[in-house]
DNA sequence: GATGAATGAGTCTTCATTCAT
DNA sequence: GATGAATGAAGACTCATTCAT
């Protein structure tokens, strides 16, 4: 049982380190050396528990995806009111900046998302999970009578998470500030719910 | 004289092997070799050339951008109407399915740019280009009367932009269909625009 | 004493995984791991009772060599007369298959006994063994009258015993059956003795 | 064409060195720098001929297959009186000493020709053409009636390269001289060919 | 007595790079 | 201008071995 434990704590520790060295090195060429000495320990101690840097650098992603997600539906579930949600959820969803690092993790995996197979299922859920919160929150909106919707839902969802998506980069590039991007997202929101968002 | 266009000339075709090899591959672990096997010399002679695989690479990056704004530039300025120019912009932008050459090579760059200034820079300018050409395309269809913007051009600009990018990684990893996403830009674009862009 | 008897039941239950693990995996490449896993127990225990793999192995030949002689000399001495013996020799040095155990066990240090001076000291008493065996049952042959030999006796083993592991190695490899082994071995024995075998 | 020599040459030159370094080491735990280190370059070099180790081990097993094949039936055809060839082909078979290089060679390879099916299809045929040698010389002596066999030639052809093989390992070991064997084997050959063989 | 964690030495292998031709 | 041979640095990975528990 302790035994156990020391297991899933040292593999979350590799995670977290394999989290660090994939922002500083990126996906492309980072080795195995860098993941162990961002923990502390050797190469081979890496592979005493993940046997592959595939291994840990896909549960990496996965673990990515699992915080970005619940972070923005605990945002979205918070709040009784649609408006507010929406806003809640716009917010949980856009980068802080270029050191934000749970959303720069998760665009490391891009390309490789068009090789590896399983690496595009992940990105596939990540996607159906972001579109199924503001799907869930325009349909509520339309319940509480705040949103007059100006296509169908599911179509708008789609339309905020590639919206979304496409302005990421721009923050994490640093192009883009927070602000801007949320300004712009607002103005989308606005318009397409016919409800002015900022009372 | 003659010298020099036989060097434009090897270097424009191992530019073209470059492109090849980076699809095949992937820019993260791509070596000289796929690219001098792609052009069918050695990879010493591709070094000849371009002294660094990153030169290659970033050129290539700068054609694809190249190809990619001018196709999408010429599309919009052929039409008269603003309206049918807005619907040639939308089509030119979106990719054709999982193989369209183009913007798949402007994909392997995405992590890149967040970590390599020069194709940052170049990244930037790719989305400068086309929110430029969206943007023409807004201010003349209010200047022809067509459209009644729901908010500031260059915000619907970006919107057009950013969307778009979002849902060419949906495109290119084959979740989505070409017709789904246009059908989903054509809906924005008649939000936005206040104009029934289908005649 | 019942310490000692431990250990003694786990250094033998160790014996019977190594030479599991021997004939599934070769002596060439064969792993303290293998071993280990064969017994069910670590690496480290395994060295615990050995401290190294080579004198594990070497146990492990010394032990194929034991059963083997043995099984050997008791079928020769079983029988009255040396007919029947000389039978029951050729018939207990000739494997049944490749799957055979003792015997492929054996064929596993040919190599190596070439380089090991413990190891060829090992098999040069197994040779010795099997012709003293055969000696044995030449001179009762003749002493019962049954035999008319057409060498000395010593020579006339010695060719029984080669003749036995060249052929050892086409039954273990599968290319004769053992049948055909045994007939040729027959005439062999037959044209030597000047004695039909079978009657 | 010059190219294609320098190749040929530089694959000679490995396999010697190769040769060396495996009755140096071993096939067992012959490790890729063993025979770099014998040829006189990196690791790297003998990949750059041969890409895997076993691929040029395998090729070494078939050139000593193919000299020792060789020198027996080269030693077998010269001479016209089938009594001579018998004696000359035992003579070409049989290991000079522990130091012959080519049996010795040969014998490296007994444990990984039952487990790698490539090496036991070589190690056939190398049983093959020896009976093959063998069958030949002893249909020659019949036809010029010097020989009287005690049995079908194909048995007693298989029965000379098995006492060969058997006693081979005798010679190698350094537990038998050559003398000795030769004698056993002339002792053997008389015996089943009725022939005195020495004149 | 035995385990599991972790190490470090050793190996193959890949690849850009160099250099004589 | 370009090649093919060869290198050497760097990486992943394996495995016996050590050590605290």
């Amino acid at each position: 049982m302790a035994r156990q434990k020391d297991q899933e704590a040292r593999r979350a520790q590799l995670g977290e380190a394999a989290q660090r060295a994939l922002l500083a090195r990126g996906l492309e060429g980072l080795r195995l050396r860098d993941v162990a000495e961002e923990a502390g320990v050797t190469p081979a101690a890496v592979l005493y528990y993940y046997g592959d840097l595939d291994e840990l650098m896909n549960e990496t992603f996965q673990q990515g995806i699992e915080r970005f997600c619940a972070r923005r539906e605990q945002a979205a579930e918070r709040l009784p009111d649609a408006r507010d949600r929406l806003l809640g959820c716009i917010d949980a969803g856009v980068a802080t900046g270029p050191e934000d690092t749970i959303p720069r993790l998760l665009f490391e995996y891009c390309p490789r998302s068009l090789r590896d197979p399983r690496v595009a299922a992940l990105d596939a859920t990540l996607t159906e999970r972001q579109v199924a919160v503001y799907y869930g929150v325009l349909l509520l909106g339309q319940a509480q009578g705040h949103f007059e919707l100006t296509a169908p839902p599911r179509e708008l969802a789609s339309n905020f998470v590639a919206l979304e998506d496409g302005y990421q980069m721009d923050v994490l590039s640093g192009r883009r500030h927070r602000g801007e991007v949320l300004h712009l997202l607002h103005g989308f929101a606005a318009t397409v719910t016919g409800c002015p968002l900022h009372r």
